[in-house]
DNA sequence: TTAAATATTCAATAATTTTTGAAAATACAG
DNA sequence: CTGTATTTTCAAAAATTATTGAATATTTAA
């Protein structure tokens, strides 16, 4: 297999893998030629690497900025924004596990918040099947919380520490 | 709030989480009816319940099944085939684990392997850079997959063990 | 067997999501 | 400022995905 067949079925597989992780294909397909790219890249180039429209680089790559795992970069000289991909695999993944608790598992758990506290009749089956599930969705909602957020926490200090030390 | 509007919101919350998750909206609304419902339910149930069509729920029950979160139970002297949900949350997470596992990472590390390996020229930035990176990506995803088959495996056998002493 | 009850399939349709591209906004060199 | 390069926005179009419902298949009581 050569570099430019396994960059395209790199690129087309990572793109559909976003789909089921819920962002869009091109989200992805920017994501991983940004991954495998040594520059940074502008939306010009990356327009072209993948033959989409201007407007939809602009918007995807402003999606990717907002879940942190892409930056723009400025080049001296140079009106031109430029755009590179967070490199360190481990620090990608905390930084993604990050933002799905963030608007998934909060909205999920400030949902059922809601619903376990409702006022039922417990003598009804219905209601009270309703309140122990309820109940018990919420309880391991906040502890997988929890336990995602000391995890990611403990996980940056020591990234954090590796890097003081590198200085 | 009243059990009808907890109920609602429910089941309407745990929809729209599905989308984002990968699976239809119908599919999480089923799911969450058949969560709460203290009873087995039948097609035709789910159907009134959700105002939607024969057809679909079918399907979905069939998706459901295949996830290996909703089971069939069939009644003496009743044609109708029932339906319920897991119940054990703890044991649906692990079902879930277990099905992406499966669906998501074991393919991403298929292509991973085929890609990662491919003929390069190492003096080029951009094959160099590839490789590192999808050599890396590969790492990690066989580091997850190693690390959560060990987790579910141990969780299930405590699990099964739990359950044997309870006879 | 037959026929009534129930379940499944899948082509057509509807709903949703993504993408385009041209207009508007912004940035900045001269 | 002005004009050009660049980026963003967003309504319309395209693509994708989900849903319907009637036709088909299956199951089982009699």
């Amino acid at each position: 297999m050569e570099y430019k067949e396994a960059k395209d079925q790199f690129v087309q597989s990572w793109g559909a893998l976003g789909s089921s992780w819920g962002i869009s294909r091109t989200m992805a397909q920017i994501h991983a030629i940004l991954m495998v790219s040594p520059q940074s890249m502008t939306a010009e180039e990356i327009m072209e690497d993948l033959g989409i429209s201007r407007g939809n680089v602009s918007m995807s790559l402003k999606s990717l900025i907002e879940w942190g795992i892409v930056f723009k970069e400025y080049k001296p000289n140079d009106r031109k924004e430029y755009f590179r991909s967070e490199k360190d695999i481990w620090a990608m993944t905390l930084q993604v596990a990050e933002e799905r608790r963030r608007r998934e598992l909060l909205p999920v758990i400030r949902m059922l918040d809601k619903v376990s506290s409702a006022k039922l009749e417990l003598k009804n089956k219905d209601h009270k099947e309703f309140n122990k599930m309820t109940k018990e969705l919420n309880k391991m909602a906040k502890q997988s919380d929890k336990a995602l957020g000391a995890f990611v926490k403990a996980e940056k200090n020591w990234f954090f520490s590796k890097f003081l030390k590198f200085f």
